[in-house]
DNA sequence: CTGAAAGCGCTTACAG
DNA sequence: CTGAAAGCGCTTACAG
């Protein structure tokens, strides 16, 4: 450990940034053309930009950011926002993904992405505080459930937002960017009954969520009305799953083939089937949905949907950097793709 | 959507925020008293306290962070670096805990996380650039290999650091805070012993993480010289897991244990187990280190050494904060506990 | 306790 | 192409 002089727990004070007029000085030019040079070049002679080129190395400058967004009113950075309940922000894989390809497609654009987690009420107000100050210049959304109040604020106050997934309640004044629900679930179903199953049950999402009515409304397309029995309902958590498929169980010993509206839920509900003896694919076919991380080390793996993170992610930070500069909000659906593994 | 009369792809502008001096007019008081109320409110009297909160409430007031930082020369912000392949980003289930368990410590301190990704050397360049403008106060860094340059840059600019597990070839100059990997490992090998099994093998993290190294260590603390046969080296994923353990049962077919130096390369060994006709924990027991999530999705749940992650997250703060302030960095390492369930 | 003023480090019209 | 100047929205000594 480096240890000061004077103070040994206080270590020796960092040397001052240069600023920019430290490399105006050193380059013999004004701080005006210094900063010409940084922001695009344009209007600065070769011999000028040469001398500023050399000082900025020399001095080891680094622009401040603050003084840029005080002048530019930009931050230059988005904030993603996780309002969902505290279980599933640590157990589900897709917060992962999504999480990880949008910082990517942010670093596409140069934009930072500072991470607000808004659980629960307290959360809110301060994330709510947070993004209207200025620090962020729009928000990343994820919150499925109904009735969220902070994006009622962030609307309300103009920020530009974008959700994953229907913001249900805001389809028509937030953006949005979403897998096609409803018709990957009816994928699932064409499939299951092409092979041959005759008594398929599902384990829904929470019926406050988009994918707890879309995923449920795709897979009534496909089979019908379907009776109570082969329905139950799960929360997207790996337990939730366990315990809707033991339901299911119970109520219709009798079904051969289950789709589970998460891969989270189907490894629970899997867990459920081989408690109860049942083999996976054997005696019950598992469907699931989102092709998340854990359909690959799930045993046996699972028959999924995608859902294509990454380019919800792209067209997330598209439509957004859209509405900062001034595009009024939109919705983009994506397709979903059927992925055979071994679990149906 | 709305949709503005003159052009429709363009919202009408958000009308611009107020400002402290907004404020300071409505409440009748100069700037300097809204300022200083807005910092503690010293040197304030209650009929201006009580103006300018009336005032601040009237005009939606909140301030402007970038003005703030400027003259403090505080971001009131910390960045978290992965610093890791992209195929440990996706999988591994620590780096949520890690990252949520982060955001809600600093949230504490009411300071904002960004969130910044490393992996290639590209991204480096671009993560130190956005590191050292003052953006953020400080970092939190993970980043397990050994010669990390994001590193080096970091401290030789004077950036306040904390890292998340012992810095390879930083020990000295960064702080850090880790699980007792070296002692974790012995519990777990002691354990195993205890339990009867005899021919123990391990599959390692990368001989170049401090993880690769200390609980290996560890393990060899309590069993002594370790034939060469029954040791693997995997890459914390779960196919290295896969691998080494297929390796292992090649090299040692009669081996009654393995201890895997994470849980995630552990569901892995255990699909290779199975995949060999072994039955866990019958055959094999199967430790595992971590216990992330996934020990307990994991079939059989696993029985594995728990990295304390809450307090791990606390520590890197609260040590980031020190060094923010001056101090000189510290290691700070936590005791692990041995969690028994169905694996071993 | 309070206000006037300086200054944080930039960008961006505006003259030239 | 270039420099001098104003201004972004705050905080913080400094007088009073």
């Amino acid at each position: 450990m480096t240890v000061s002089d004077h103070n040994p727990t206080r270590r020796r004070a960092a040397r001052p940034r240069p600023t920019i007029d430290d490399v105006a000085a050193v380059a013999g030019v004004s701080r005006g053309t210094v900063s010409r040079f940084l922001n695009g070049g344009h209007n600065v002679s070769g011999t000028a930009a040469e001398a500023v080129g050399k000082a900025i190395r020399k001095t080891g400058y680094v622009a401040n950011q603050h003084a840029r967004s005080l002048v530019t009113q930009r931050a230059r950075s988005v904030a993603f926002v996780l309002s969902e309940p505290q279980e599933r922000l640590f157990e589900d894989p897709n917060f992962n993904v999504l999480l990880h390809s949008c910082t990517r497609a942010l670093a596409t654009h140069d934009l930072a992405l500072v991470l607000a987690i808004a659980g629960e009420e307290e959360d809110r107000r301060r994330v709510g505080r947070y993004l209207t100050s200025g620090h962020v210049d729009g928000a990343l959304i994820v919150s499925s459930h109904l009735g969220n109040p902070l994006l009622s604020e962030l609307v309300g106050r103009g920020i530009p937002v974008v959700a994953c997934g229907k913001p249900l309640g805001h389809e028509r004044d937030v953006a949005y960017v979403a897998a096609d629900d409803r018709d990957g679930a009816r994928q699932m179903a064409e499939y299951l009954r092409s092979a041959g199953h005759r008594r398929i049950g599902i384990v829904t999402g929470p019926p406050d969520t988009p994918g707890g009515i879309d995923r449920l409304a795709g897979f009534r397309d496909v089979l019908g009305e379907i009776e109570p029995a082969l329905i139950a309902h799960g929360d997207y958590t790996h337990s939730g799953g366990e315990t809707a498929m033991a339901c299911l169980l119970d109520q219709a010993p009798d079904l051969d083939a289950v789709f589970v509206a998460s891969d989270l839920m189907a490894t629970g509900a899997i867990d459920a089937l081989r408690h109860a003896g049942r083999r996976v694919p054997e005696d019950v076919a598992v469907g699931g949905f989102d092709d998340s991380s854990i359909a690959l080390t799930a045993r046996p793996r699972l028959t999924t949907i995608r859902q294509p993170f990454a380019r919800i992610s792209a067209e997330m930070v598209r439509l957004l950097l859209g509405q900062i500069e001034g595009e009024t909000p939109a919705a983009v659906i994506l397709p979903t793709d059927l992925v055979v593994r071994d679990s149906a």
